[in-house]
DNA sequence: TCGTTATATCTGACATGTCAGATAAACAGT
DNA sequence: ACTGTTTATCTGACATGTCAGATATAACGA
């Protein structure tokens, strides 16, 4: 479609994205790690789960978080073993299974709730002023529905 | 230190960021794999290798890329399995090992990097206008040096 | 109903990332 | 030289992520 090649600029901007965002998930996953032993992955699941009120379906569930639904398996996999959550089948289609909270997995996330927003805050937006929030926030729009739209169609160019 | 808590702006720019940068990672990775038949974290480690001029110690080329040794020493195992780089211990200091690339860790790095520059192209520059791309790059600016700031302190406020 | 296709999820194999701790060489002080 | 410490790297255990393919159910058409 479009010949255009990446400037130095563009790179320079590229590569920092990938090294910035990747010091960020790992900082803040060792802090939720150290504050609530969960990974930042289990609390994704159990976040997703909360929010859609207790249980949900397993592939609307993977479907809000952005996931495939073999990650999520393995996930809830690990999950049920750490007794955070249930597996049931749907009453409705017995394909589907339906991911519930046990008290253990609410509980856990209670906990972590408080100091991944802490860590959130003293991560990421102590560090920008608003104004520069804003432009990270167009910007990130811009590349979600590009992402959204090329992966949709073509895998290739 | 700061105990002001973080908006639902905030948070939703913070989310946004997280997803976004995944989504991106995952695709691009895709499309190296496809490519060139290198993860992203291979690469990553040849083109640091390349711009040492084909040899680097190995805690330096951990501190170019910015991992810890033990991920570098993994990665490494992979890529000497792979037969794309060779270790031998330095001559002046008998701990540290020095890598290098073999011709097919060359020709890898060759095969790669300009599918690489077009994903980066296709999956983030297309998104951006001059000015999106100089505000995020001004934000990740801001995120590097706090994040730098605060790992090396503290580990907790 | 039967056979075919689509959908929802799981599994196994393997690459990757993280952590704790092992190993070994260099260094510093005595 | 001896001893304790620091530095550089590696290893093993385990959690995570990806891919291909297995399994089972639902849905649809003849």
């Amino acid at each position: 479609m479009s010949d255009k090649q990446l400037s130095s600029d563009e790179l320079a901007v590229w590569q920092r994205l990938q090294t910035v965002t990747e010091s960020l998930r790992r900082e803040v996953g060792r802090g939720l790690r150290a504050d609530a032993d969960l990974s930042e992955s289990e609390f994704t699941v159990l976040a997703h789960v909360v929010t859609a009120g207790g249980s949900i379906r397993a592939g609307e569930c993977a479907r809000s978080i952005g996931w495939d639904s073999s990650r999520l398996a393995h996930q809830l996999g690990r999950l049920e073993r750490r007794g955070l959550v249930d597996r049931t089948t749907d009453a409705t289609d017995a394909r589907s299974s339906v991911v519930s909270l046990t008290e253990a997995g609410r509980a856990a996330h209670r906990r972590a709730v408080g100091p991944h927003l802490r860590a959130a805050q003293r991560w990421f937006a102590a560090a920008l002023a608003p104004h520069q929030l804003q432009d990270l926030d167009l910007a990130l729009r811009a590349l979600e529905s590009h992402v959204q739209h090329l992966s949709q169609e073509g895998p290739s160019s």
